[in-house]
DNA sequence: ATGGCTTGAGTGTCAAGA
């Protein structure tokens, strides 16, 4: 099974480079960030025509999620249940008997701020409830753009980065505390090429002087990270015209 | 150097991203 995470930083935009890529790669599952439309703007029919199905949660102009998956999908679930976001971050599903959650976690814009504030809070409740569901589905793959660098070799210059948004103490300790429920890194579980980012500032020339940052994750519950065969960054659609700041980040596992 | 691009909204130029 094939799974990948990909903030496409509006799919209106980048349909043709994820038709493109699904083509390429042909994930079982691909989950998207940053979709920025509604669901009626929302292109099904071309997925279709491609061979994929789509569960989306989207909203105007900002965020939204998705995941285009192949096959019969059952148990979609739309938000953290019981957790009050006006913001359409996350979405799950069962695919084949693995559990598989696309989330859009916030950015937080400045340590200290409403909005960093919002993200702990945030990052709080998808632990509560991923606690849950991990105890529920064994087969529990958590997917997608963290903003969250979890440590300074994710990081392309960690002293400059030191303590600011997406590298600070309290959001390296949310994201632990993920690991801590039991889910592993899977990028993580294998030798990688030093400097290994998923996002690249578009402005100063980020990607072509690879100053970067990994806040694209593919996290793993214990079973499945058991049987996890590879784990690559795909850098190829940050290459091309109009790419999205984010590349593909893409999980391979038994059966 | 708090800038530097890119997007969606919608016609002016913002907010937001990371």
């Amino acid at each position: 099974m094939k799974i990948a995470t990909w903030n496409v930083n509006s799919l209106k935009v980048r349909l043709p480079q994820v038709l493109d890529w699904l083509g390429a790669n042909q994930p079982d599952a691909l989950c998207l960030q940053e979709t920025k439309t509604e669901d009626a703007g929302f292109p099904f029919a071309e997925l279709e025509a491609a061979g994929y199905r789509a569960a989306h949660h989207g909203q105007k102009t900002y965020n939204g999620v998705a995941i285009l998956y192949r096959g019969e999908a059952t148990e979609v679930v739309r938000d953290i249940p019981g957790f009050a976001d006006e913001q359409k971050r996350v979405i799950a599903l069962t695919l084949d008997g693995t559990r598989i959650v696309s989330v859009y976690v916030p950015n937080g814009q400045e340590v200290g701020s409403d909005k960093y504030a919002y993200k702990l809070a945030w990052f709080t409740a998808l632990a509560a409830w991923l606690r849950e569901e991990l105890a529920r589905c064994p087969r529990l793959a958590l997917l997608g753009d963290f903003n969250v660098a979890p440590e300074d070799r994710d990081v392309h210059d960690a002293e400059a980065w030191r303590e600011r948004i997406l590298c600070s103490t309290p959001e390296r300790e949310a994201f632990r505390a993920l690991l801590a429920l039991g889910f592993r890194d899977a990028f993580r579980l294998f030798e990688q090429p030093e400097r290994s980012f998923s996002w690249w500032d578009y402005r100063n020339l980020g990607f072509r002087r690879n100053q970067g940052l990994r806040i694209d994750h593919v996290l793993l519950s214990p079973a499945l990270a058991a049987g996890c065969r590879r784990c690559t960054i795909d850098k190829a659609p940050r290459r091309l015209e109009r790419p999205s700041d984010h590349a593909p980040v893409l999980a391979e596992l038994d059966g």
